[in-house]
DNA sequence: GGACTCGGTGCACTCACTGCAGTTAATACC
DNA sequence: GGTATTAACTGCAGTGAGTGCACCGAGTCC
């Protein structure tokens, strides 16, 4: 029975942030994002307006409520760098079977993600996290330079672009997330990385 | 001498316009963009806030206040999708090219960018218009259908995402943005997405 | 059982941004 | 040249996001 009770406050806390996004996502999906105020969500979830800012920074932010348990299992997926035979194949791998598609609130995100750009600006906000962590990973591959630098940031945005990309279609037009975002990743960075990833590291 | 007098009027707003810019970038490099009021810009420029809001939408559109021309100009570079030969190629040359280094206020303001969270907000936001141009561009030499849909996306924002970095590379880094943008962008669209382009027909 | 921690609250504040009702000067029209 | 119109700019009052601070009360630690 103790084995239950791990951490009272924490399980509340826990509660409270997964309410307040729920109720978030609820509303602006009914009635628009610029018309749901925190205020109107901080009081479906039961809560006052100023415990809603000691969950999430942001307004939009609640939209996105596992993003940092998200990308920590991105990093821990990607693992290091130099233990991987073709780092690029397993970016590959890596970001498109990374694409969740299960919980149907993660497709109701990408809908309205779609349509109210203040949700793209923070889903853009976000994805700096995954370039950095994914510029990490080349670089800690490649070896560091300028260049390298430049590179890996390059092509951390340019992967990130084509996942948001298919998480969108996903959303918006029904396609399949993982089949089109490692198809296209894969025309992107497999082969055409692959042999001039020499050239690459001559420039060090 | 009448020839002079265009228009009293548009050379004016035009003028109010480039000094709100030009006091906006020149306060938010010295004394950094949060700490920035929008009411400082204003006095600065010689106009009243309410004004600053009559020239641009939000506090961080006045770092980069000749976004629409750019634009427009980068769409009419682009062309018509139809009536390239290598669409992709194309691509590649026009973006690349496109970047412009030549005004020390756009070193000034990448180099905030890198920096200024706000203002890469900012910036992914301009992208979109970029996005949609590209991607109009794309289906246009491709034909129509959901797969050609997302695909453009997924390159337009693959691309934009190499363009980005490069510029960040220059303002941060001193790399030659265009040098570096066109050999990843080649590398990535040129003889990849080159062959099996008519796989890509194959879906509609 | 007392000290302490921490999630939540209330309040007052700043600041970005908006709607509206002006004013003034350039421009178009006759 | 005089008049009507337009449009850049202004002032003001308001909304709503986000913050700092002092505080409460229940869970937790010893």
């Amino acid at each position: 029975m103790a084995s239950q009770v791990v951490n009272q406050r924490e399980l509340q806390r826990l509660e409270t942030r997964r309410t307040l996004a729920e109720h978030a996502l609820r509303l602006f999906s009914a009635n628009g994002f610029d018309e749901t105020t925190v205020e109107e969500i901080a009081s479906a979830a039961g809560v006052s307006q100023r415990t809603f800012f000691l969950h999430f920074p942001t307004k939009a932010a609640a939209a996105f409520p596992d993003h940092e348990e998200r990308v920590q299992d991105f990093r821990n997926n990607l693992g290091d760098g130099r233990a991987v035979g073709n780092p690029l194949l397993h970016l590959c791998e890596v970001m498109s079977s990374g694409l969740d598609t299960d919980s149907p609130m993660r497709r109701t995100r990408y809908r309205l993600l779609a349509q109210v750009s203040a949700l793209r600006d923070e889903d853009s906000r976000t994805d700096r996290d995954y370039e950095e962590v994914v510029a990490a990973y080349l670089i800690q591959s490649w070896g560091d330079s300028i260049e390298a630098r430049v590179r890996a940031h390059a092509i951390a945005n340019a992967a990130l672009g084509v996942c948001r990309a298919s998480l969108i279609g996903w959303g918006d037009e029904g396609i399949d997330p993982r089949r089109v975002c490692f198809e296209i990743l894969h025309r992107m960075l497999g082969s055409p990385f692959d042999g001039p990833l020499q050239s690459m590291q001559s420039m060090q």
